[in-house]
DNA sequence: ACTTTACCTCAATATAACTTGAGGTTCTAT
DNA sequence: ATAGAACCTCAAGTTATATTGAGGTAAAGT
């Protein structure tokens, strides 16, 4: 297989994802290939890092939407230097540090909380619970919907 | 309103949830009511706790398969103690404890990996996870999956 | 040359966790 | 007594993130 076109099998395989999953990502936008003579998708070797970079940061809880927003800024014109991917991980990094920073605080009060006993609804954390992130979206942590990723 | 019979929206308005959730929680087996004489639902005040302990689980991550797992473990015939509460709270705290570890981990690995710019396919720890974390399930974050919750 | 594997598109299905809406009933407040 | 708020059921819709399948083409191995 030439070293600069790879398939979108070799793909799956090296990324550990289903061809339709790549399928899918460039639907999205999130990737991109072009097509040989026979239609076939044929991908820059750049593209196995983007898609590690969307698992990992998929792993932080980041929607494929945000980070669509955030690989659009990378340079399309020339392949992405260290320090375009610098840019992007202090980003994610800055997030990750965010949500073990709240799970640290949510840890503090389920103990001491849930197992209080307490039922003074008026005083206990988790009956008053401010964080937005507590109510808003739809799945399972969604703490990404209120976090901007710049 | 009779104190230990309390309505939907009441419940909807104490919990911050949807009138809607609590229907929903209720077909999925998480919350209990009955029914006064014009068929409209009645909660006893535990449900408070119920649903604020489902919600505080959820911030964990934990779905709600496995959230209604360990409430089945709860006493049917009487108010759950303190005890029966700490029970459930240590659990999830380990869960809690398992996942801030992750995140530390993955956090290390960021920075130093998505930015490193290293193209050892062999050696980076984004490219090459063994974690099955990574791989397994649909959502964002997903941790669950893999999780017993005993 | 022929077979098998890989690839293509497009539509439908899956899952979690809800939300929305239609059409109708019951409560509560004045 | 009556209006409006709150409630009921049941079905369908929503969002994110894919996966699966049908029907067909291309490439690779022998």
């Amino acid at each position: 297989m030439n070293k600069e076109e790879l398939t979108v099998g070799y793909m799956a395989k090296r990324c550990g994802v289903n061809v339709s999953t790549l399928h899918f990502y460039e639907e999205k936008g999130l990737i991109k290939s072009w097509r040989n003579q026979g239609n076939q998708r044929r991908y820059h070797r750049d593209t196995l890092r983007r898609v590690s970079v969307i698992k990992a940061a998929q792993k932080v809880g980041i929607t494929l939407d945000n980070i669509k927003k955030a690989l659009d800024s990378l340079p399309e014109n020339r392949t992405p230097t260290k320090e375009d991917w610098q840019l992007l991980a202090s980003n994610w990094n800055e997030e990750l540090n965010a949500r073990i920073a709240y799970l640290e605080n949510l840890r503090d009060s389920l103990t001491s909380c849930i197992g209080c006993g307490c039922l003074s609804l008026t005083q206990c954390p988790i009956y008053n619970d401010q964080d937005k992130l507590a109510t808003e979206g739809t799945g399972p942590i969604l703490l990404d919907r209120k976090v901007s990723m710049k």
